[in-house]
DNA sequence: CCTCGACTATGACCGTGGTCATAGTAGTCT
DNA sequence: AGACTACTATGACCACGGTCATAGTCGAGG
């Protein structure tokens, strides 16, 4: 991952992230971010007054941004734009990163709504407003592709839906079978839902 | 859910299952388990000497055959079976819960994941024994239905992933919406998997 | 009656971690 | 220089919770 050279802040927003990702909401403390971020520990509560709870909307709403950012970028980097190769591009950066650094980390989205859904409702709807993000730029991308308006925002809930599932049974296998097992096994359905335009 | 009324030690896996799913495994605290489950504290060490990993692990194996179970039972009470049809019964005892109760717990196996998959790494493997219980249920039924044998595996991994995801969206979201969704999405795709038997 | 085992009951210990209080530094504007 | 703001630095407080130690109850068997 990139190391955005921004300020103490978004760091800590960052590596809040990646901590939660890994270890889960309760499990990943606040001097833990301050030290994973190199930041100071007096940061925190100047720019994270809400306490523990802002740090975990930040670091969700964080996380939603840049899973819709990078299905733009995605679907810009495609030769030739179709749903099942941006579904195959969104598996991969799972695969990928499960391969080279291995199964430690999940959706930092889902650790938060496990942890703190009942709990802290403002995380709650941080995470709905992620999975929004998220699942906008998706049914955006398919309607791009020729998928009929009615049809893009189930298929774009289909695919995170089946994507946030596999990435929980790829972590527990240790195992990216179930993550390639869904994109196989889902992209002709998408590609079907493509208006036909050529013939 | 059926109050069970077995001995003491079943009731704390079962309220452990049942806490977890709700709070997480962090925030759910032994005491608070055996209160629940109407346990003395004192049994907690007595019948888990391992601590609370080993209730946690046994709390998840109770999940994945429950879930398995499940499958078995949706089958039976199926006039006629479809692929489509077991996958809406699964579904459905989901939109069921969050419409009765609320939308206050998820799946206790994938709340275990997040918070201990790599923490501890007993807890990890019992996960990963509990999808396969699940999935093994659920292929079983899917070539019982006439489904290749080559595929069923592999829908059976595709029905549990979105299953999963879509329970995730549906806390978030509070709104059974991604549940129907996915039920909906993929119930011609799972029955087009069935070997045409009469024409 | 005594004992032994299974189970129950509690109090204590100790680490962890979020939060608060209080200061200290550094740069800037007047 | 003085003052004001932004940020850094730390120590203390306090609640929570897993674990351990110790002891109590209670029924069965000899």
């Amino acid at each position: 991952m990139a190391k955005a050279e921004r300020g103490p802040r978004e760091r800590m927003i960052f590596s809040a992230a990646q901590l939660i990702r890994r270890d889960g909401v309760v499990s990943t403390g606040m001097r833990e971010v301050a030290v994973d971020a190199a930041a100071p520990r007096g940061s925190l509560q100047h720019y994270f007054p809400g306490g523990k709870a802002q740090l975990v909307d930040e670091a969700v709403g964080w996380a939603g941004g840049y899973a819709a950012g990078r299905v733009e970028r995605f679907l810009a980097a495609l030769p030739e734009p179709t749903p099942s190769g941006l579904f195959a591009s969104m598996v991969r950066q799972w695969t990928d990163e499960y391969e080279a650094d291995g199964f430690a980390g999940g959706c930092p989205v889902a650790a938060a709504l496990v942890d703190c859904a009942e709990a802290v409702p403002s995380t709650r709807k941080a995470a709905s407003a992620a999975f929004s993000t998220w699942t906008g730029a998706v049914a955006e991308a398919l309607t791009e592709m020729g998928v009929p308006g009615e049809r893009a925002g189930p298929l774009a809930t289909l695919m995170i839906s089946s994507l946030e599932g596999a990435i929980l049974l790829a972590r527990a296998e240790r195992d990216v079978r179930a993550l390639t097992t869904v994109a196989r096994e889902l992209g002709p359905v998408l590609d079907a839902a493509v208006r036909e335009k050529g013939g």
